[in-house]
DNA sequence: GCCAACGTTGGC
DNA sequence: GCCAACGTTGGC
């Protein structure tokens, strides 16, 4: 089993969005890095953090599982989408996501900031500069020591 | 709104 | 295959 960050604007999907729906598709991604992630390192029943980028504090927001494994994007077929893919055929998408499940909101927004003042975090991609990966493995430990602070339990069950 | 960091594209 | 131009991310 392995642990993950993933990000969204709250404007576009928040985690409340996820409370409401308990499950969603993470369309929308459109980095190689990010979607190798997703197509082949993911499982079922990995723990993921949920991130709020461009947020009033950014920060982690919650807690969710990876439910289904890689489908195709809907979103690259569509041309009204931003991430239109007019590359991409039916028969061979280009893009691929998964299927994410609501486990928990935080008790509070563990703000980035925070994050950044936490000895035992100083190794996380979120926090290197300039990262940007919108989806990144995170250590176990750092996701215990995070969930500890956001209120919600370390692993999914 | 600014801009640093970084990824992608496309000419050569 | 190089790399300049361009686009995007995301904190501030």
């Amino acid at each position: 089993m392995r642990y993950w960050l993933m990000k969204s604007e709250p404007e576009a999907y928040s985690i409340d969005d996820l409370s409401r729906d308990k499950r969603t598709l993470w369309t929308g991604i459109r980095n190689y890095q990010a979607r190798n992630y997703m197509t082949q390192d993911m499982q079922v029943g990995d723990p993921v953090l949920f991130y709020h980028s461009n947020a009033d504090p950014p920060g982690v927001a919650g807690a969710m599982r990876v439910s289904k494994g890689p489908v195709a994007d809907p979103s690259q077929f569509d041309s009204k989408h931003a991430g239109y893919e007019p590359r991409a055929e039916r028969s061979a998408p280009m893009w691929h996501c998964v299927e994410v499940e609501f486990v928990a909101k935080g008790k509070r927004v563990v703000p980035l900031d925070e994050l950044r003042g936490v000895t035992a975090l100083a190794k996380m991609e979120l926090l290197r500069k300039g990262s940007r990966l919108s989806i990144q493995p995170v250590d176990p430990a750092a996701y215990a020591v995070i969930a500890k602070l956001a209120g919600f339990p370390k692993a999914a069950s």
